[in-house]
DNA sequence: CTGAAAGCGCTTACAG
DNA sequence: CTGAAAGCGCTTACAG
């Protein structure tokens, strides 16, 4: 049998602060302000003993220190599930943000299952995390007043169930940046045209859909509600919504999709049938993920700036925590931005 | 002023196990006890105190307890970013396994920065995590015998810097997938074949590259240098590798891609050019990322079960802490698996 | 079945 | 500048 190097794990403690006390023949009062750069402590006796400890691969216990700090330098983050890649970016902005600021980030999946979130919502909170994000969320409302919102501050992202009361949000401004992309459509000269929403009763899709019928009224052109498809916001769904939409005897010339997943698909609906965009139809989705760019035709869409909206989570969360604002909830709301590319033009007929 | 629910955050402390032993008029130990559900607690009383311990809002603190029984429940993972849809589908994998076995996962970026990868393992370290999963790492070998790897369990997946000395790992199968792909290839015809690889450096590169090779070999098809072009990983890098490669006077009729994303820069660079594909020349590419089936055409590939690997490398971690196989490193190499889309087909010209 | 006591590894007044 | 003491919120032998 050969010698583990893996053994200590199972018979040993890991150093502390008084194995180092002891090494150094000072208290482990002086080693704790040593180790954490208190002035008190002369500089030789510092340099000592933090020679000691990175000799003797000493690693602090955050778990004792939030102990007695009663602060953990953690933020529990949520997400439906880091497979999507809204999430993976708003997440990546947030990872960013929270080392910047010295916190780490605990990653928890609700799998888009209520129960499951707040299952991990209590796990967070025996972490003692110091705050928590929650992406997406379905059970926003029910956090206003919570056990959970009167310990540890929870600021939420694109909340998919809305509530003004004791809520900190981020959100994108679904409304504007909806109205936006469809005047775009409008501008080059469409007349006929659809919207591909989804089917899950997010409140984006409410507002988005919102937006596009404001943008249409405003400009004159009447709303047909067979005009109006729904997915589920991945190609699938969107790829049905627009075989739908095209079996019309009057097919529109310009869709406005409620996502770029669905907006995939319609562009393979599409393309099944021997139409081509923009040429036949322009398409237009929301989310400006990395596969708008590289879909083929490269993709019209909104932008959502996502690592800006968790950074923006992180600096809300990190201002809470240092007591601004204390007395109002904030609500932040970030506009989209429209990038348009080679899916839309102007349509072929004139009217 | 309006009343915050927030105040309470600042001035009071978070009811503890002796709260509740007031209030339900037994000892913290008791409370203790009942609440973790021993079985030396009278049924009525384990009860009452859960009752109680449920109207107050109680939680139980996770630092307080993981001091006295030294774990954590926690598992760090380091990603390079987890804005890569690789590394997204590999923490899905790991969070989901995670959630099975009631862990918890911290979430860290290196950002492809060595030194923030070191950075991380240590803050890893302090917040006492029972072990660690680390992805692409470029510094895999250092772990080897390290402070870290003396404490806690690492497991490496798809390292990039080998090193078979005490190092736990989950791998993909490059140089079989890598074969098998360009057996593919060969298989539908084609002998002018090109590789565009990374150019960082990475071991699955090399692997890859020498499983290319070996499959052409194997064949009698002569390997030719004019042939190898490098990108970097991103579809910008791809595109301009194959642009590199369409200028060579006879250029290939097939290309193996280090992976998908490579593989969309080649795509768009060969339809930029007015060529087809697969008409006019076949695409291979690596990974099976969501947007393979989703390209134009849809991309045939070498999926890596990513969501499996995360899932392994829990259960490795698991199985390392229960104190199986601790004598010996564990290393677990998953095949890729062929998915032929519609990117490849015979070339157009017989030899 | 229940309680008193010790201790996990830190930080931080309080004294000197 | 340094140390002794108390305490953060739990768990777990040890005694009864």
């Amino acid at each position: 049998m050969k010698p583990s190097v893996f053994c200590k794990r199972v018979h040993m403690r890991r150093t502390s602060i008084k194995d180092i006390a002891r090494i150094a023949e000072v208290s482990h009062s002086t080693v704790s302000r040593a180790l954490s750069g208190s002035p008190l402590i002369s500089p030789e006796t510092t340099e000592r003993i933090r020679r000691i400890a990175e000799e003797s691969g000493y690693r602090r216990s955050a778990a004792a220190r939030s102990l007695v700090t009663s602060r953990t330098a953690t933020i529990g983050v949520v997400v439906t599930t880091i497979a999507d890649p809204f999430a993976a970016e708003v997440v990546n902005g947030i990872e960013d943000a929270a080392n910047d600021h010295d916190y780490s980030v605990i990653l928890a999946s609700s799998n888009v299952d209520p129960e499951r979130e707040m299952r991990v919502v209590r796990a967070l909170e025996e972490r003692r995390v110091d705050g928590i994000i929650v992406t997406s969320s379905r059970v926003g409302a029910s956090y206003a007043g919570s056990f959970s919102q009167k310990w540890v501050p929870i600021v939420l992202l694109n909340n998919q169930h809305h509530s003004n009361e004791f809520i900190h949000s981020v959100m994108i401004d679904n409304h504007s940046a909806s109205a936006m992309a469809t005047q775009h459509l409008i501008g080059l000269g469409h007349r006929r045209i659809a919207y591909i929403g989804d089917r899950n009763g997010y409140d984006s899709d409410t507002e988005r859909f919102d937006g596009f019928r404001a943008a249409l009224d405003q400009a004159g052109i009447e709303f047909r509600p067979d005009y109006v498809a729904h997915g589920n916001g991945k190609p699938d769904g969107g790829a049905a919504a627009m075989n739908a939409l095209l079996a019309a005897s009057r097919p529109p010339t310009a869709v406005f999709c409620y996502n770029d997943m669905t907006a995939l698909g319609a562009l393979r609906s599409i393309r099944t049938r021997g139409l081509s965009v923009p040429a036949d139809i322009s398409v237009a989705g929301f989310d400006d993920l990395f596969v708008a760019e590289y879909s083929v035709p490269p993709l019209t869409t909104v932008r959502q700036p996502m690592r800006e909206m968790g950074w923006l989570a992180v600096e809300t969360l990190i201002r809470l925590l240092a007591g601004v604002e204390a007395e109002h909830n904030v609500n932040i709301k970030v506009p989209g931005e429209l990038v348009v590319r080679e899916s839309t033009a102007p349509p072929k007929e004139s009217l």
